[in-house]
DNA sequence: TATTGTTATACTCTATAACTATA
DNA sequence: TATAGTTATAGAGTATAACAATA
């Protein structure tokens, strides 16, 4: 007898088997992946980024002047969803779009001072999220699951 | 002088630095889980399954019988979205909703012949799909890596 | 001709509120 | 009163095609 009478109406689904999955990469990759976005998404919700935001962000603080195709590219975000991001970013004031100089067709994207004030709040939270991350993994679980995420990601 | 001048035009596209991105435990489990849902996704075409319905098939081929919100929960669905899915499952041929015995609100859910079929040659598809995966992670990456994502999954 | 940025569009996924029939 | 399933709907995110300006 598992079920204890006295409370086991508390649950009433029966607990699928779920072995199998569990063992599959991609699986296992795409849950790890939302818990983790979970996490970020509140925490980023202060600054009112979502994490895709703040990874253009990111890039474009450590790389200033780099037009659109270039941070697009480097992201893994096409080009034409790209625009949208750039207009929000922009209506949000916190980055601006600049004549290139040497390709009048592009725009080098740069930070506002708005926009370097709260990717830095945003930074700080992510660091914070980070933590959270590491302290799930035990010793040594970031330095072990890192390169093997990039060995999946890269090519 | 890094540019060949005679192959310099090939890649006008400055890199961006994305160390520190590179770093993020949530950017790279980002980019780990679409690379390996590319290939599962394209794997699967031939079947005409996503990554999310196959789980589905998954789940009712080892838990026969279970209502929708039980399967939902498991996967991590919302049972509102969860409808449509089996929706287009029954469509497809693939599953029935048979009335429940013990509770006359919910559907259990049954893999149809066809369903067992599809399924039997989707799990294959898919387990050709993880090989790649462990190729890429080369010796004992599946089993480092499989502990590290459930912890941060779990709870 | 090729590329940068853009618009338009469509489809999938996800999230919330409210209803119905049963429990 | 609570739960299983449903409907309706809205918002992200993502994909393709086509265009103007510039290279």
């Amino acid at each position: 007898m598992i079920e204890n009478k006295h409370c086991a109406d508390l649950t009433q689904l029966e607990r699928p088997n779920m072995d199998a999955l569990r063992g599959a990469i991609g699986y296992a990759l795409r849950r790890a992946q939302l818990s983790a976005f979970e996490d970020l998404i509140h925490a980023l919700e202060e600054v009112d980024l979502r994490p895709a935001y703040f990874s253009v962000l990111y890039v474009i603080s450590e790389n200033p002047g780099l037009n659109q195709s270039e941070i697009s590219t480097a992201l893994g975000i096409q080009r034409t969803n790209f625009v949208t991001m750039v207009d929000n970013l922009e209506k949000q004031g916190l980055i601006v779009r600049q004549p290139a100089k040497r390709d009048r067709r592009s725009h080098a994207l740069h930070l506002t001072p708005k926009g370097i004030a709260v990717f830095n709040r945003a930074r700080d939270l992510h660091t914070e999220h980070e933590a959270r991350l590491i302290e799930k993994l035990g010793p040594n679980g970031r330095e072990q699951l890192l390169p093997l995420l990039w060995r999946i990601a890269d090519e």
